[in-house]
DNA sequence: ATGCATTTGTTCGTATGTATG
DNA sequence: GCATACATACGAACAAATGCA
């Protein structure tokens, strides 16, 4: 029997907690895993209630302070929200990510009812690193134009992108850029219309001191880490971009 | 006497260290090459720990920066992996999931020219809890096959599936399970030719110890976990599978 | 839970060799 | 010859992350 088979271990008789104690683990920590593990597992609707405190309480066969502080760590993170008198919910801005040909942040979050802003951070021409490089399928050290967004929702932080456009075929992007509020309207006006994503890369990792400030996540949480290939109508590459969403408030979805 | 007169009374250690200088060759350069000479050439496993830094520092007879400086073009080569705390590792290949509709673990791990293999871990008949049901399309509580598997490729483990189907559905599928070396045979056993992946969603999360010892990875390293719901060629669901995969060793593709 | 040893990351300062004008 | 700039190399100290007892 394991700590992980908590739903097992309910159904049937046994220890019915899951919980391993004197291991090393602080309780609290278990349970937040757990919570965060269940609720993060899909199947819940945003905003749906949690069962109370005391109810926790009871299933973990634990005080009702240890499932308060699990819940407070759950609530910084943006998993569930608590209100006073009333019982803790599931957070509303658990964002589906839908990975889709036409994808474009404004419409992701929009079609989650938020609101969606964005907020410059670097704005540069660079010589691609060999990753970047490899992404645009230029050489190494090629001169890129280099564009560092931080995607929000709702005013939170929801996506941290940096930007590559190859510097040779875009030699004037690097002013709209900074003139357009969206990516999207910088490349209309140096002669995109329109764009597809070719390729999307996920991986996970933990965030560099600088990623959790701007994604306002604790640093021992991991990141979505995602590599986009981007192509004009003809397929030429037009922009490689290496985006990091926070978890577990992102999920990224593939559905053909 | 000065620190600058380290060099000369080096000299004849200088034989010992393999480098040559004065001779127009930055030193670490050398030591890069060197190094790369010796990682390409074998005789070393992927995700194996290279010497410290003080160490290369007493066998090249140099100082640390010198030693870092090469460390850092073969990290940026995506030749060795840098820890901060733990150490230089040689990195390990990276296997590309690429979901697809078709996709089969032993296919996946043969198109990287590498030996698939399973080892069962749990296999049994319990209660559907509300992840599982709603990624089933049951009500909670639902009675289901679950079938836990550790997924290896030339014997180093790269994926940890659980994997429920509907008890109603396939009353004769966990005997099948035991016997099939492979889902795919068991599902056939049972009277499914062929399915398809619906949709897979991905998120990432810190790996619980069980899951840490199993795929083999350090406990601060992040996980992939996906979810996947296969359905059969009525669009019937047949299967949810929760798959935990580790960073950096896994990358989740999608390429329509 | 706490402290300690190990290891990498960062930032000072200093000195040398080479190329440039 | 001289001034300057730059990459290289060394040394010391400290910061930060990790692993272990």
């Amino acid at each position: 029997m394991t700590p992980q088979d908590a739903p097992i271990a309910r159904a049937g008789a046994g220890a019915a907690s899951g919980l391993s104690r004197q291991e090393g683990v602080a309780l609290w920590r278990q349970i937040a895993h757990t919570l965060e593990s269940e609720i993060a597992g899909g199947g819940h609707v945003p905003g749906e209630r949690l069962p109370t405190e005391a109810q926790f309480s009871a299933r973990f066969q634990v005080n009702r302070h240890t499932v308060r502080r699990a819940l407070e760590e759950l609530s910084r993170s943006g998993l569930v929200r608590v209100e006073q008198g009333r019982g803790s919910f599931i957070a509303e801005d658990l964002l589906a990510y839908r990975v889709q040909p036409r994808t474009r942040f404004n419409e992701w979050i929009r079609r989650h009812n938020m609101e969606p802003s964005g907020q410059p951070l670097e704005l540069g021409e660079i010589a691609a690193d060999d990753g970047v490089a490899a992404g645009l399928g230029l050489p190494a050290g090629a001169p890129v134009v280099r564009y560092e967004r931080l995607g929000l929702a709702d005013g939170r932080p929801v996506c941290l992108a940096t930007h590559h456009f190859p510097l040779a075929r875009f030699p004037a992007l690097t002013a709209a850029l900074g003139a357009c509020r969206s990516i999207s309207d910088a490349l209309a006006q140096v002669g995109v219309s329109d764009y597809r994503r070719q390729v999307t890369r996920v991986t996970a990792r933990m965030p560099q001191p600088r990623e959790a400030d701007l994604l306002r996540v604790p640093r021992n949480r991991p990141l979505l880490v995602a590599e986009n290939v981007n192509v004009d109508q003809d397929g030429a590459v037009i922009e490689f971009c290496l985006a990091r969403y926070p978890t577990p408030r992102v999920q990224i979805v593939f559905e053909p």
